[in-house]
Parts: C-alpha cells; sequence; structure tokens
DNA sequence: TATCCAGTAGACAGGTCTGTCTACTAACGC
DNA sequence: GCGTTAGTAGACAGACCTGTCTACTGGATA
C-alpha cells in the first residue's frame, strides 16, 4: 500500500526468508538468532519486534516452509502428468536438488519435539496434508486413504533414506517397488 | 579381572549408560556434558580421562547402541518365529516402548548430519546391518536383497511415522500392508 | 509542525556450553 | 615402599546463546 509498510514487509520477508534458509540447510538448534540478524540484515531490534522469541520465529518458519512446500509438491505432481505414477519423478526431483537435506518437519522434531511439543502437531498436520494429496491422486475406492497413508509412509522412509545416502538411486528404486507393489494387489 | 580395573570400567559404563539415557531421550544436542557428568557421578576430570571430548562420546554411544540394538532386534525376531512375518510383530514391540523416541541413528543424522560427517556413515552402517538381518530372513532368491532394502526403507518409514504420531498403530498397519504387498507379488 | 513508528548500531545481562586446571586421595603393581 | 593411575571436588576460561536496553534517524500521518 505505502512504501512504509512495504519496508516493514521487507524486513520481516528478509527474517524470514533468512530463517527458512538456515534452519533447513543447517538445523534449527544449530542455527543462533544472531546468525539469522546478522544475515537478513536487520538489527536485533527490528528481529524481535517481528519475532518476540526464536520459538515463535521456528512457528513460522514451519508455517512458510508448509506453504511452500505443499505449492512446490503439488505443482511438479501437475508437471507429472498428476497421477500416482507422478509420485516418484517428483520425489526425485526433490532428491537430487543440492539443497535437499531431508523433511523440515521430520527434522524439527527430532532435533525439538521434546522441548517444543506443538512441533509436533505442527508436523502431523502437514503429513497429513500430503496424505490427502496423495489420496487426491488415486481412483476412488474403499482404500484410498489407507493406500495414501501407506504411500505418504513409504515416502517418509524414502525421504530418510535419501538424507544419510550418498545418492538418492537406492531410495528411489525402492519407493517405485513399493508403489508398484501397492497399487498393482488392487483386487 | 581385579577391582582396580573393574573400578575403571565401573566409571567409564557409568557415563557410557547416562549418556545412552540421555541422548536418546533428550537428543544429543540438547545434553550438557555436564548433565551427564552430574547423572552418571563422576567428575569432570574422570569424564574427560575417558572420553577426550563429546565427540568421541557420541561416537562410543553409537557404538553402544548398534550393539544393544541388534542384539535385541535379532533376538525379537528370533522370539517371533525368525521369518519374515516377525517384522511386524518386533516393530511393533518397539513403537510400544514407552521409552521409543524413533531411531537413534536417524535422529543423530539430522541432530549432527552436517557437523559430524561421520555420523553418516556410521548410521548407513547401521541401516546396512539391519538390512541384512532382514534379508537372513527371506528365502534365498535373486530379488533377496532388493526385498530387504524395500522393507528397510518401509521400516524407517514406520518409524518416524510411530515417532511423531500419537500412537503406532497406523504405521504399524501400513508397514503390514506394505510388507504384504511387497512379498504376495512374487512369481 | 509534531508525533509516531520502524528502522539502525551496538552494549550488556545472565545463562549454558565445552574443555582445562589445581589440589588432594586411595589403590595397585613393580 | 614408591610411582603410577583413576578417582574426588570444584574453580575457571572463553565461547556462544537468547533476549533487553539505550540512543539515535528518517519517513508517514494526524
Amino acid at each position: 500500500m505505502n512504501i512504509h509498510v512495504s519496508q516493514t514487509a521487507s524486513a520481516r520477508e528478509r527474517i524470514l526468508l533468512t530463517a527458512y534458509k538456515l534452519f533447513y540447510r543447517e538445523g534449527i538448534r544449530a542455527t543462533g538468532i544472531d546468525r539469522v540478524i546478522a544475515e537478513s540484515g536487520v538489527t536485533k531490534v527490528t528481529f524481535y519486534r517481528h519475532f518476540p522469541s526464536k520459538n515463535d520465529l521456528i512457528r513460522e518458519f514451519l508455517e512458510y516452509r508448509h506453504q511452500r512446500w505443499m505449492a512446490w509438491f503439488t505443482d511438479a505432481l501437475q508437471r507429472h502428468g498428476n497421477g500416482v505414477k507422478a509420485l516418484v519423478p517428483v520425489m526425485a526431483e526433490w532428491f537430487h536438488d543440492k539443497d535437499f537435506r531431508g523433511c523440515a518437519f521430520i527434522n524439527s522434531v527430532v532435533e525439538l519435539g521434546g522441548a517444543l511439543p506443538e512441533i509436533v502437531d505442527i508436523t502431523r498436520r502437514h503429513k497429513q496434508e500430503m496424505a490427502d494429496v496423495i489420496a487426491s491422486l488415486l481412483p476412488p475406492s474403499r482404500r484410498r486413504k489407507q493406500d495414501a497413508q501407506d504411500l505418504a509412509l513409504a515416502i517418509d522412509g524414502a525421504i530418510i533414506r535419501a538424507h544419510f545416502d550418498e545418492n538418492a538411486d537406492a531410495a528411489l528404486s525402492s519407493l517405485n517397488r513399493i508403489l508398484k507393489a501397492l497399487l498393482l494387489n488392487r483386487r
């Protein structure tokens, strides 16, 4: 609307984008507030005006990550034909990204689930939405939701393997075989 | 052999057991050395004589965890009939343990994989050994290793789901269906 | 014009972290 | 008997963490 507001938005946005990059790349606990402040080019006062505590920033980071990841996911699925067959190529696209470091939500549960239980809830909701999107790829049937849950679990396994394996191909092959096995076994 | 040595062994053992408990329950980064020292009832000098740095303790913790977990895993498989059908009950046993907090190796990769790359190697070896044990449950065939890898990936997915889900039953059902689908689809 | 308000710069408080240091004790092995 | 070795108790250094504080600046608005 006016410069005043857009300056505000831009400081906030720089903080959030910096946190997005650092929290995902280095981990949340490993990233100090001072580093986020320095790299986003704001001062402490500005930072704490927008985010009263690091936990607030963590919550907003996860919300932002959720929005961006879901948007990428649905777009990538469409680009690959929007069927269940798209899942493996879509995951391949993610796993081969040079910045891939696993699932931000799983990572945050592992890092902070004990100290910040709401992160666990946020993660459950994120994974539920992912499973809902997967369900929408499947033909309607009694088992659609169940199949989607199974696929979501297998995808989580693949994310983990791709995270610690040297390359993602083994994870993708396994995911592909699981997917085929689950969906061929109908009727 | 003699009291001298066994006193030594016991201080070391207390430290390792305390780290085992705290690192797994609270996380490695969240657990300060001072806490391990206090709870194991030794002094700083004693601690640092046995473990020159926290990283040394982390390595030994993972080694110890690997030994204990593999021993539990093979034992549990035997108790449940030592076939591929044992996998789901065995996982159920683990997931329902009140102290279950996911896989210590996955967790350590997420927490420290960036800072301590050798943890990633340790985790790969651990998961490879797990997959080898799973392979030994399968009848010999061309695809035995591949099937074992697929099952191992699905198990990792189930571990993650059981870690953040309220209860482990959904994860176990999915694992069960994936297992059946993979193994029914033979010939 | 006067007042907010979001911003800059940076000191500081209070806590926690890993790791080192001094000083002393008791048991074992040669 | 004497040196080595593992232990106790606890102070301390130096880094890093989150979060607060003062003092100042410049633009938007009433």
